[in-house]
RNA sequence: GCCCCCGUAGCUCAGUGGAUAGAGCACUGGCCUCCGGAGCCAGAGGCAGGCGUUCGAGUCGCCUCGGGGGUACCA
């Protein structure tokens, strides 16, 4: 279905050229784009377009005077009923008779409602969470969750062939200091003392625990080898496991990849001597001081970046460009999108002057979003893996439920840092807004139920019996749906659909108490009942994409 | 120092350069003879500060203040 807003704008596009015609404007006016948006104010009506006050100065003429052509060229005999020109805007109103065909539109197109074939034939990768796997999952780790998800349902919601990632970060320094740990750890099972966890070690008990299964799988089988020998060892083993809770707590957590790449692999592939030729090849890597660089300053920043140290060994920078390389031009697909955590930023800036080096700009996106902190006894705790400090994902969802823990990652913009206080997620997860739109769909069920018990069937009902405000209002909304898509899959602002899913709830919760569905006019409640319909397909889309189950009691 | 994100109601947060800035929670007062009261209605309460750009700024630019992140031959 076409968002209503690209309808109005053609409608109006075409108005703006008669009227262009009509006065004998000049070529510019004919040109300037036309831009629809929706007044906040109902007086003002469903569409409004600024247009007149933009061609003010071309035109040379007060903006309510080219208002005032422009709607009176407005065709009003199908999808706009009324356009008038108030203090230099155009405004428009819907026709009830069309709003009340797309709610027959709305109900056939069921769950393809809101879908298109807007990327038809992209194949796009996007990679999320991606957490480091020397730990579990925090609620840190987490956000990307949620946000890359949606997003990928948005995508493929657009007719996108998507694959969805975890690139799993199994090597380099993190690795190395997590298998020293492990071995200390394991020494100290077996009565050895005075061992110290390596400076930037992992202190958390968990690391006491995944040794303690090193003991009790290989008893003391490991002990005479000598510690460098055991972290590698041991970090392999233990990144196995750890890897297959992530697996499952992102499972659980509503969240399926299709892809778990292993950083390893890369290096040993020769996919970073490949990645690393064709940087060469673009002129831009120097050997200094036993390094090889990538001389970032050609490309715009400060200071140079390091792909393979003086010992050489590449550094993480160098495989993650290797990494990105590899899936835009062996695996193929024609966009990327990174769902990494503020602290990126500066990988982030590194990693684009290196894409642009590979002539892979504008194949490769990055959504950056601010960190999660927590409170612990009302003071904020900034969350680490190493100091044991954190809160973990699935203690979350525990206390919570999937659905409320989605929900708060998902209400609130990426931009914005989030704080967590545990205590009070639980005390108000009764009050997460996700109840309010379940219950919305509840309801719905409830009256569809009514409905059939009564006989009464909404197929084929005169949709055109839907003139109330309380029912085109809520047209009007389930109409956003496919506006709000489309608006997602540029600004990737997937928080956007947790507030319409508020909003549509809303208007129902208001529909319910202005109308009776289920009453005594039959023809009037078949329409409503087609309406409540459309309004069920509606919430379904959407809590869909969010990836919240939607009842049909609660 | 330099770079990035943020500052909106008591709290948690929405807000595409447009016309009178919105929800939820909390607070006050109402609403079940009737399709689900996890709901609805009403009340009170706000754009950190300044200067610009614009016909028009919460939104864009600059500055100040405040919070967070980055600035490694770490990942």
């Amino acid at each position: 279905m076409t968002p209503t807003a690209d309808l109005v704008r053609d409608v109006v596009a075409a108005a703006v050229l008669k009227a262009a015609d009509d006065g004998g404007w000049p070529e510019a006016a004919r040109a300037a784009p036309v831009e629809i948006e929706r007044p906040k104010e109902r007086a003002h009506g469903d569409y409004a377009c600024t247009i007149a006050m933009r061609l003010s100065r071309t035109l040379r003429r007060p903006p309510a005077e080219i208002a005032k052509a422009i709607a009176a060229s407005v065709r009003t005999d199908g999808l706009v009923a009324t356009a008038e020109a108030t203090a230099g805007f155009v405004n428009l109103r819907l026709s009830p008779a069309w709003l009340g065909r797309q709610v027959d539109a709305i109900v056939r197109e069921g769950d393809a409602f809101g879908r298109t074939d807007a990327l038809r034939g992209r194949r796009v990768q996007v990679e999320y969470v991606s957490a480091n796997p020397t730990g579990p999952m925090t609620v840190a780790n987490a956000r990307g969750g949620p946000i890359g998800d949606v997003l990928a349902n948005v995508l493929a919601f657009s007719g996108a062939d998507v694959s969805r990632e975890y690139y799993v970060n199994d090597t380099g320094t993190q690795v190395e200091v997590f298998g020293r740990t492990l071995a200390v750890r394991y020494r100290e099972l077996f009565g050895e003392t005075g061992l110290e966890i390596p400076e930037g070690g992992y202190v958390a008990d968990y690391v006491i625990d995944l040794a303690k299964r090193i003991r009790d799988e290989d008893g003391d089988r490991w002990r005479p080898l000598p510690i460098e020998d055991q972290a590698p060892l041991f970090a392999k083993k233990a990144i196995g496991w750890l890897v297959e809770q992530h697996r499952a707590t992102t499972e659980r957590f509503g969240i399926h990849f299709d892809a778990w790449y292993a950083e390893t692999g890369l290096v040993a592939s020769g996919e970073f001597a490949d990645a690393l030729e064709a940087l060469r090849s673009s002129g831009h890597v120097e050997e200094r001081d036993g390094a090889i660089w990538l001389r970032s300053r050609d490309l715009g920043e400060d200071i140079d970046s390091v792909l393979v140290r003086s010992n050489g060994i590449p550094t993480y920078f160098g495989v993650d460009v290797a990494y990105h390389r590899e899936a835009i031009v062996k695996r193929g697909f024609d966009q990327k999108i990174d769902i990494w955590g503020a602290n990126t930023h500066g990988h982030m800036r590194r990693m684009r002057t290196a894409m642009a080096a590979l002539g892979l700009s504008e194949k490769w996106d990055v959504v950056i979003y601010q960190f999660v902190r927590f409170l612990h006894e009302g003071v904020l705790v900034k969350m680490g893996k190493r100091t044991g400090q954190f809160l973990l994902l699935d203690d979350v969802i525990d206390a919570v439920g999937v659905d409320a823990a989605r929900w708060f990652f998902l209400q609130s913009s990426a931009d914005r840092q989030l704080d967590f206080d545990f205590e009070l997620a639980v005390q108000q997860s009764n009050e997460n807004p996700v109840f309010y739109v379940q219950y919305a769909h509840a309801r719905i069920a409830s009256i569809l139920r009514t409905a059939a018990e009564r006989g009464l069937d909404a197929e084929g009902a005169d949709v055109s019996l839907l003139v109330d405000d309380a029912e085109l209002d809520l047209v009007k909304k389930l109409l956003e749906l496919p506006e709000l898509v489309a608006e997602i899959r540029g600004t990737k602002a997937v928080h956007r659909l947790t507030g319409y899913a508020l909003e549509l709830a809303g208007l129902f919760h208001g529909f319910y108490r202005d109308v009776r569905v289920v009453g005594e006019d039959v023809e009037r409640s078949r329409a409503r009942l087609r309406l409540v319909q459309a309004a069920q397909v509606t919430l379904r889309q959407v809590l869909g994409l969010v990836g919240v189950s939607a009842p049909e009691s609660m």
